[in-house]
DNA sequence: ATGCCCGGAACGTCCGGA
């Protein structure tokens, strides 16, 4: 079972982009975060036809939340739990083929500190408790999207000069590890421990892109069940680099 | 380094992104 990540910013924009690399990838199953449209605006017809149904969770202009699957999904859950009324939409989840699969959009938190940073905070609390109930199904977890996270310095191009933004802070990297405290496997460093300048995230600015500064900071994270059966985890690189591409690129397991 | 870019909403520019 092949599981992808992909912050798409805008799944209307990127269309192209992503029907291509469908065809080319061939996952399973594909968690899309940022994009940008309500539920009826989202192409679920042109994915149709690409071979995946879509479950979503939409909102308008900003976040929202999806997953495309060639798999049925059943018990589909929109919201991250614990706060009835947060309404920015960055959090869905399905079972899909006997794994628990979500897509979830952390909130970015910046500028630090303030309202934003506190709600990225509070958002990873819900998070931490959301993610140690899935554990106790006993089902293989599979929890994909953007953390807004640079897990370590490894993660970031220049780490002094983003050690106090919200993707870098102690205060995210500690409940961060707490996420992984619980049981949780990152899919990534776990098969590539040493592995350097593995960006998942160029900024459109200041040639990033082609001076090749970049973040880690989409992940896959495992509960032991789904870890047991990790046999492959690759960035794959080429969508950034394509006319009209996101600011993010894939980031793909294989399940055995 | 946040001025540079990009998408959405809207139609002039601002917000949000990271």
């Amino acid at each position: 079972m092949k599981i992808a990540t992909w912050n798409v910013n805008s799944v209307n924009a990127r269309l192209p982009n992503v029907i291509q690399w469908l065809g080319q990838a061939q996952p399973d199953v594909v968690v899309l975060q940022e994009i940008k449209c309500q539920d009826e605006n989202f192409p679920v017809l042109d994915l149709k036809a690409a071979g995946y149904e879509s479950a979503v969770h939409g909102q308008k202009s900003y976040n929202g939340v999806a997953i495309l699957s060639r798999l049925p999904m059943t018990d589909i859950r929109r919201g991250l739990p614990g706060d009835d009324d947060d309404a920015q939409a960055r959090w869905i989840e399905a079972e899909i083929g006997g794994v628990r699969i979500a897509s979830l959009y952390l909130p970015n938190g910046n500028p630090a500190p303030g309202d934003k940073f506190d709600y990225k905070l509070a958002w990873m609390e819900r998070l931490i408790a959301h993610a140690r109930s899935l554990l106790t199904t006993e089902m293989p977890v599979v929890l994909a999207g953007d953390y807004n996270i640079c897990p370590n310095d490894d993660d970031v191009f220049d780490p002094i000069g983003w050690q106090n933004d919200a993707l870098c802070r102690p205060e995210s990297r500690a409940r961060f590890r707490r996420l992984l405290n619980l049981g949780y496997t990152e899919a990534y460093r776990a098969l590539h421990p040493a592995a350097k300048k593995a960006w998942t995230f160029w900024d459109y600015q200041a040639g990033a892109w082609p001076r090749d500064l970049g973040l880690r900071i989409d992940h896959l994270l495992l509960s032991p069940e789904a870890a047991d059966r990790l046999s492959a985890c690759r960035i794959d690189r080429e969508p950034r680099g394509q006319e009209k591409a996101s600011d993010h690129t894939p980031i793909w397991i294989s399940l055995s």
